[in-house]
DNA sequence: ATTGCATATGATAGCGCTAACATTCGGCCA
DNA sequence: TGGCCGAATGTTAGCGCTATCATATGCAAT
């Protein structure tokens, strides 16, 4: 294999041994020679480049014959499409930007996967990018993903800043806006009512008949929306003031939350994580029952209808959203210009044993 | 606004406020222009193309009045870098291609964070792809991700089939495989040993005195690995042949699970979502105590360490990967070429209630 | 035979940027 | 005073493709 390695280093040989009959494998092509190019496979076929290219792309427009000889030197010469040339002469990058804030341990992976599921298939990458929840981050990832040309912009949320907003309506490409529905959309919008969900979870623990209210979870645009509604409707409904505790964006915060809130019989938590993990304090303290929600000292209800919510004891309460189905939505908002752009998904309260 | 967006159709009006000491910003720019290029920048500031470069990217070759004048024409055109050119003129992308099977509610989730955290500061862009577990969906990804020339390749265990293996070891770019040791590395790894895990649990399990072993999970290579470890060790240890079921990759089918496994005492699910799963089938089958390891009927192990496993009742026992860390490491794999190629990050059995 | 038209292929000119090599100009040393 | 150097800027020639417009060729319709 060395020897050949190095007798094949002249291209020369390559061709003489290819016009020979050899059944050369691209595995037997030197490693020191410069990745082929379309023009490398073209004078191995012996059509002009603009032949090669269409092979690659359309192959309809090739004579079966000529297909089949460009087709064999490319297997040949272990050829790989240079995309990065072809997006700068086409100007198609055929990519989309996506922004989320994270992608560990978060429901917006499953954003991630139902938008990807639909472009994969159509031959779109996607170049994923996190904020972390930092607005300046936010900017900076923006600004690189603009950069790379994609043809359109997911995110979730809507950006943090003017400079965001103002970046991305320059861009001129299409702009999704998930999990949420801004009033004033830069583009089309994939999402649900934050602030319906807070009034949905408030709504029902009063039906339940519970008197002080609390919601936990972060301070996220989201969160903020869902507290809103949450204490609006409180308050609507003469209720004491809900009581609002912001924790860290791991679960391991909500476990102790329960300390900080005295006399609460009913808590709302941003997310399904931070409800389990509340219920993990909750049992500490034995205020956890496995009967139903009735017979809960202390209602749960959490947002996102993680797969973990029904497996536990007593099952999770909650607003359950189609991540993945927003996702798609998204996906599909990128890919038709047209139609309705702002597509609201909804959410549902699912109850179970938790409250 | 309108006046003023018809007004400045014309470029040259556009230069002429600007030498004017207007502070036009790009809100103000035509809509129907194309994206500024490199060019126009410099033109309008009175430079070469070349300088404008420069103010991008080495900012110290360029006097400062002259970098000042061009940042100003670059702020009021609304200048976005066009990536996709300058990689190929540069041969050089920043951007790395990441391959997982799956993103959402998994701890792949956790390998793209730690990753992404390391090399977007690097300005390294990441292109996601999903495999869903299906090696010829792999084996198109792979293609996909290298046709856009990315600087390297982390992917999750190690390419299904041969071809793949080819496409990888021809790109001439750093690969890493991670989440596993594999033998015959392409190139650099980042990971831990399953089958170790598997023999870990089998031991700690036999120590317990149990004596009917079973294994739940997917067959994935990673999976089957573990589960190899867990039989050889069982077995060698004189108990009966343990048992292995194979499950859908969601955790609902491992709440049914233990139905199927009548008589065992000790399961090892291949991840804690599975695990979650079939503690709720013990649940319900009166199975379950919240005491320790010792009091449970069946002993029940996974591996990932969620965060949800420390919350719930009675806690998770598991195998605990860092899968940050694996996503960090294969990042300073990626960049520096020298050094250790192969990190074995270890795991760590966490002995919990649960078994 | 001529026209017309579809099919198959090619020549040419960029896409927007950067690498590599000039060029200019003042200052400083011998 | 000539030569040399570094700092600042420019010129040129691509990177590997694709859009666009030719150019051949065969064949049915006139």
């Amino acid at each position: 294999m060395l020897a050949l390695s190095l007798w094949m280093r002249n291209p020369e040989s390559c061709r003489f041994t290819a016009t020979m009959g050899s059944n050369l494998t691209e595995t037997e092509i030197s490693s020191d020679e410069a990745a082929p190019t379309l023009s490398a496979v073209a004078k191995r076929a012996g059509v002009s480049s603009i032949t090669v290219s269409r092979v690659v792309r359309l192959p309809d427009l090739v004579a079966p014959e000529t297909r089949a000889r460009v087709e064999k030197a490319m297997r040949e010469l272990g050829y790989v499409p240079n995309l990065v040339a072809g997006a700068l002469a086409s100007a198609k990058t055929n990519s989309v930007g996506v922004l989320v804030p994270t992608i560990a341990n978060s429901i917006f992976a499953d954003t991630v996967q139902g938008l990807s599921d639909k472009l994969e298939p159509l031959d779109y990458s996607v170049i994923l990018a996190q904020s972390r929840y930092d607005a300046a981050r936010e900017d900076r990832m923006l600004a690189a993903l603009l950069s790379r040309r994609p043809e359109a912009i997911i995110m979730v949320g809507s950006p943090a800043t003017e400079d965001g907003k103002r970046l991305l309506r320059h861009a001129r490409i299409p702009i999704v806006e998930t999990w949420e529905l801004p009033i004033d959309p830069i583009d089309a919008v994939a999402g649900f009512d934050n602030y319906e969900a807070g009034v949905a979870v408030a709504r029902h623990f009063i039906a339940q008949g519970r008197q002080h209210l609390a919601f936990i979870g972060g301070d996220d645009p989201r969160g903020t929306r869902r507290w809103l509604g949450f204490e609006d409707h409180a308050l609507a409904h003469g209720l004491q003031p809900p009581r609002r505790l912001i924790l860290e964006r791991n679960a391991s915060g909500s476990v102790a939350a329960h300390a900080n809130l005295p006399g609460v019989d009913a808590v709302f938590a941003a997310n399904d994580a931070h409800a389990i993990g509340f219920m993990a304090g909750l049992r500490k303290a034995g205020l956890l029952r496995d009967g139903p929600a009735a017979a809960q000292p202390v209602a749960v209800v959490g947002l996102g209808d993680l797969e973990m919510g029904r497996l536990i004891s007593p099952s999770l309460s909650t607003i359950s959203v189609h991540g993945d189905a927003i996702g798609r939505t998204a996906a599909t908002l990128t890919l038709e210009r047209g139609g309705e752009r702002r597509i609201d998904l909804g959410f549902e309260l699912v109850l179970r044993d938790s409250g």
